[in-house]
DNA sequence: GAAATATGTCAACATGGCTGACATAAATAT
DNA sequence: ATATTTATGTCAGCCATGTTGACATATTTC
């Protein structure tokens, strides 16, 4: 970042913000680019620690959403990770064979194997969650009362329409899924 | 998305958010699972129009940063994108080939290769940042009306506190470099 | 003139996407 | 009861994009 001057952002901003509503010629320069720099440090710790298990991304994305959701199905996996099964099978292979999720046959459907984390696969997938929250927390608690949920209501507002209920419901529904206590 | 039985988010999204100030014990789920999906999905939509021109993801990112700073150093591109050398040249030089980007001598330090799009680089850049504009323009519109400043002030506080000064001098400067006009 | 800097390039490797083809077991339909 | 569909797994290979390490060249700075 070499010869840069400061100027005041907040008055940008605000102009952007005037632009939006009513006209679209000019792209949300300040949103766009803040995704981007937003979302490559979110996932930074979470690759930090990984590497240390020689594990990636992928990884993380597999061992979380088994965390959230113990008994889904692989069918599930690939329709929320949005990738093909022999992409899938790679390293949830590994996650098997390093015992951090188990797959159980379907008490119903016994074509299905259901997957669950083990006690080391939870630990691991909490370790990661905590540290995304650890971020999440700061961030909310630099603005003001009711972020999270403006946060929210912007993040959902962002996702495809058609897939929008079904991750609201995803969500609600592993809310319920982990959390029997209590 | 099988068996999934619908039930209410929002009372579990206000558990969340009172969860979070006092103690973190429990991660913030729902923002953790929202970033994801959304930035999949806001990514996505470039992706289908870069396909056609047999270019990903790391060249958007290229032609972006490049296109909103005219002029841009080699090595600030690095440090913005956070990749090696050797990766930005794989894609920058298609960019090149290909007449989207081109090299100016630095008229001060003649060993820097100062970058710029061409016109027919600009087109793509603003065609790919005129998507992302709609897709947010569309979630900002469904919310209130400081949806914009509200989501740019949490985007912000999620990035790391060293990169974030830079970050919003980057965006303003690029603001005043691009639109001499008006 | 020597050293540091900005950039480029070659080679090799890792990760995690992809397609296509094929295999197996279990459920479902005819 | 057999045929088909479904859920899952697996082999083989390709592609995009990240990495490291080594080295080359031009230019600026000390």
């Amino acid at each position: 970042m070499a010869d840069i001057n400061i100027s005041s952002l907040s008055d940008r901003a605000a102009a952007g913000q005037a632009d939006q509503g009513s006209y679209s010629a000019e792209p949300i320069w300040d949103l766009i680019e803040l995704l981007f720099f937003a979302y490559r440090d979110f996932v930074s710790d979470p690759d930090d620690v990984l590497a240390k298990f020689s594990f990636g991304r992928a990884h993380h994305r597999v061992l979380h959403f088994v965390n959230r959701h113990p008994g889904m199905k692989v069918a599930d996996l690939l329709e929320v990770l949005k990738i093909t099964k022999q992409s899938l099978g790679r390293v949830l292979k590994q996650l098997v064979d390093q015992g951090y999720v188990v797959q159980k046959e379907g008490e119903n459907d016994r074509r299905q194997r259901l997957l669950y984390v083990t006690p080391k696969g939870e630990a691991l997938a909490m370790r990661l969650a905590g540290l995304q929250t650890e971020r999440i927390a700061r961030a909310l608690g630099q603005i003001g009362p009711n972020a999270h949920e403006s946060a929210r209501r912007f993040l959902v507002a962002m996702i495809d329409a058609d897939g929008r209920d079904d991750v609201q419901k995803l969500i609600a529904r592993a809310d319920r899924a982990r959390r029997p206590r209590s």
